[in-house]
DNA sequence: TATTGTTATACTCTATAACTATA
DNA sequence: TATAGTTATAGAGTATAACAATA
C-alpha cells in the first residue's frame, strides 16, 4: 500500500471533522454553550442523570476535567450534583428544570442547523458513508488495541 | 430524509475523528510536541516558510493563538522568524536546522505509526472511503457557505 | 483605510498526580 | 487495596478586541 494514499484518505478525515465541527460549534456558542458542555447536555438529555464515571465514558472527557465543566454547568443552573443512592463515594448528575427545558429547545434547533447539509445525500449515501466510517474507526481502534 | 440517519452519521464521524486523534496524538505526545505544534511542524517541513497568514490558512489556527504556538517552538529551538523580504509588516516562520531535523526524524515515523491502521483496506477501499469524506467535508462547507 | 502580527484578557480544556472518603 | 470524585498545578488552545507599524 502505498504511503501517499492513506496519508491523503487522513487529511481528509482532518479536514471533514473540522468543517463539521467549525459548523457546528458556531451555532453551539451562540447558544452561550462550549462544544464540551453542548456534549454535556445532549448525553444528559432524556436521561435520569449518571454518575462522573459513566459521563466521562460518554464523552471521553477525562474524570479532572469533567469535575470543572460539571461545576460551570452548575453554575449556570444547568444541572444538579446528586448523592448516590446505592454508593457512598458516587455522585449523579443530572439536568435541572432549566437544563431539560434547554435541551428540549437546542438539541432539535441544532439538528436542524446541520440537516441543510444533507441536502443531496439519499438514505443510501447516508448509510454508506456511515458503514465507511465505521471501519475506518474499528480500525483505529484494533491498531490501538494492539498497542501500535 | 429521517433525522436519525444523519445523526448517526454525524456521530460516526465524530468518533471516527476522535479514535484517529486519540491513536496519533498519543505518538505525538511522546515526542514532546502537542497536536498543534506538530501541525505546524508538518506544514513548515520541506517549505522554505511561510509568513503568519499562510500558516493560520493551512493549520486553521487563528493569527492570536498563532503568536503563542510560534513562540513555543521558537523557544524549543524549533522554528524560527524571519522578516519579510517584501512586507516590512509581515514575517515568515522557518523550521530551523533542528526543525527540520525532526521533521525529517519524526514525520516517517509518525506514518509507519499509523501504516498498520490501514492492513486491511485496499486501495479501492481508500479511495473510496476518502471520496465519502471529501463528499461529506463539501456539504459542509457550502451549507456553512449559505449561511445556515 | 486596510492588513499583518502582537498584546491583553478572560475562559476553557488537558494531563497528571496527590488527596479524601468510601467500598 | 481499589475506586469515585475533588483539588492543585502547569501548560496550552480559544475567542475577542485593541493596538502599532506598514501598505
Amino acid at each position: 500500500m502505498p504511503t501517499k494514499t492513506y496519508l491523503s484518505l487522513l487529511r481528509q478525515l482532518a479536514s471533514c471533522y473540522q468543517a463539521f465541527e467549525s459548523y457546528s460549534a458556531g451555532h453551539i456558542r451562540s447558544l452561550g454553550l462550549t462544544p464540551a458542555q453542548f456534549d454535556l447536555i445532549v448525553t444528559l438529555g432524556n436521561t435520569a442523570g449518571m454518575n462522573f464515571k459513566e459521563l466521562g465514558e460518554k464523552t471521553l472527557i477525562t474524570k479532572g476535567t469533567l469535575t470543572g465543566v460539571v461545576d460551570r454547568l452548575v453554575a449556570k443552573g444547568l444541572v444538579r450534583r446528586l448523592a448516590s443512592a446505592t454508593d457512598g463515594r458516587s455522585q449523579v448528575v443530572q439536568l435541572t428544570e432549566k437544563g431539560a427545558a434547554l435541551f428540549a429547545r437546542v438539541f432539535p434547533a441544532h439538528l436542524e442547523h446541520l440537516k441543510p447539509a444533507f441536502a443531496r445525500f439519499g438514505s443510501s449515501d447516508l448509510e454508506q458513508a456511515e458503514a465507511t466510517l465505521l471501519r475506518l474507526r474499528q480500525a483505529f481502534e484494533e491498531a490501538r488495541g494492539r498497542g501500535n
